[in-house]
DNA sequence: AATGAATGAGTATTCATTCAT
DNA sequence: AATGAATGAATACTCATTCAT
């Protein structure tokens, strides 16, 4: 890789970086672009060299954050072979996610549910990416026989999704810690797990 | 009452209503105030006499749905005894309102949340009333022997939330009906309810 | 005079000296009617059945107390004779009333010149009168030989009333008292008396 | 210079002469922004590169002016040793000016009063320097003996500023040429000059 | 005469985006 | 590629005034 390529790469990365800590702080709509400008060493103008516009460079992190998180949660899943387990896994791999890359966390979780474009017409593939997993998690249980039948996975996938997301956004937004990020892993996971599982596969 | 105080009260009615109708369908920051005057049938001052800006404007309409919300919840959990049998019923209400109420419910879920001063500054009572329901539910289910002791009713009581939110925040933006109320409502209540339940409560 | 009258004479009095007060504290343009209003324990509308409009109530004020002035003053020159005399009293008493009155003198000195229209289009009638009286003390001070027939009394009024008018701003808008009005209206006469007069009136 | 800081200069340039000649004709309130910005040739938005905000706009004009004014002055002044002959050639060059700056002087006179933040919070540093040299030419007659000891510098400034600028807003106010401003100029002059020297000084 | 709820015109300011250099 | 000065659209809010009661 040359050297311009290198820093054509460092810069882009700065914006992105610098953006995730300005989104977080002020929230999306109060940022200014100058700020992420600014936090990241390059003119405003430069910005719009890598992204189309301010929502573009938005989307643009979710998009990238997700990817990393689905690879990042494959690579937890790796090696568990029972479903149930799998979805524990998925609990804590969520969770520690959460506290790891807290900025991170509150762009994802909060600024970009303020996005209109998100929630109306965008269309989130990577966030899809990143649920189907559970969702075959729960098919390979179901067809293993250790989840019920009866259990849609696709309305699963959106309550147990909800219930990670919600319990996320408490804990990054709540400034005493009253949430334990670990407590909140276990506690979603054993809710699920026993919901979703057949008697005879149920934990006693 | 008489006839003025009538009127006064229709006058702020009408401009909550119209406020529900407009943010639904463009969008909080879209929205101009002369589009909900114009919607209410009122001049745009007159917004200003029963509240201090938009936002206010916004957070009002959600202190009295969710004030609303949770009276009917109490209505409908009441002669239900079984603790368990009251999570099921909690579900189907909720589903149930943003079914009936689906521009309410566009509002309280989507664009409510696009105030930061609501995620960040906003400590939302009226939300914490209505979910403090279920966390009595739970200490009910756990001190009758039918919920697990291990359940914490506070993280319980989010992820609930987060499940019910995120389903009808997919019902509520979905164009096509992939989901059904009903259907979620069960889902829901299924899982929460044999996850929370003992081995001995759970049903078959 | 009935009753009624009575009342509603005390009513514009009312709304005139709270106007004078809310200007002098709050000034013309951020004083709002409602102010004047709850001051002088009356309703918005009610000023109007007094007064066009907020510019003609503060115009008014200002012709009600340049009368009041112009009539003080008459009284105050009373059986002083000599010109040069009459102009330290003219001094003396223009000082005196910005200190027995000082929110009104703030009104006339400081809001009124706010008013583009007295600046641009309104004739200040009152005003002229008021330094009518100066401009005759000159002309009976030239034609008795103890003034100077080449002052020009018009010239010499202006000037007279700017130099009255300036230190009698700085009098009242200064919060530390650095202006005697006392010593200001001694210096100004000397200064005007020794001025105009010729050679043989100058005091020596 | 740079052609860069050439064009930069010019802008800011443009935009101070744009507004003296705006503010002139409709008044500072009744003039908008945008009146400013489509007479200097820029855009709106511009016009805050370069000032905070409208009223800071005013206040630039003021300080840039006074300090041009206090310069001419002081250059007007050179070579005239009498302070006598100071105190008219500063009358002289005080109307001289405002007749050749008409709308800055009518800006620095009407509009500037406009300010309710120049009259009560702002401190007019520029004028006091202007005037601090009436101050000056003052004590110095004083030591010289020419001027009256029991003239108080203080007061004869702020007298003689109120007769200079009372006589110039009747000059600029007036559309009729009522006023000339050389003859205000001598008038002025006279009185102050007679008004403060010693009787030997005086002239007959 | 008095009220005060309702009106609606009017505008400074922000900031995402562009583009000449 | 990078800059950052310049642009200009877009809108919540105020408050003098009105008028039905």
């Amino acid at each position: 890789m040359s050297e311009k390529a290198s820093r054509k790469g460092d810069k882009r990365e700065a914006i992105v970086e610098a953006a995730i800590e300005v989104f977080a702080q002020k929230g999306f709509h109060a940022a200014r672009i100058s700020d992420v400008a600014r936090a990241a060493g390059v003119a405003d103008g430069t910005i719009y060299l890598y992204f189309d516009n301010k929502e573009h460079l938005l989307l643009s992190i979710f998009e990238e954050k997700m990817e990393f998180l689905r690879v990042g949660l494959l690579a937890a899943l790796d090696g568990v072979d029972c479903p149930l387990e799998r979805v524990r896994v998925f609990a804590r791999f969520h969770f520690d996610s959460v506290r790891r890359h807290r900025a991170v966390s509150e762009v994802l979780q909060v600024e970009l549910r303020l996005s209109h474009k998100f929630l109306k017409d965008y269309r989130p593939e990577k966030l899809w990416d990143y649920l189907r997993v559970f969702e075959q998690i729960v098919r390979e249980g179901q067809s293993r026989g250790v989840m019920r039948a009866d259990v849609d996975p696709f309305l699963a996938k959106w309550a147990f999704f909800g219930a990670l997301d919600e319990l996320g956004q408490q804990y990054v937004l709540s400034r005493r810690e009253r949430i334990s990020p670990d407590a909140a892993a276990e506690q979603v996971a054993d809710i699920f797990l026993r919901g979703m599982a057949t008697p005879a596969a149920s934990p006693r």
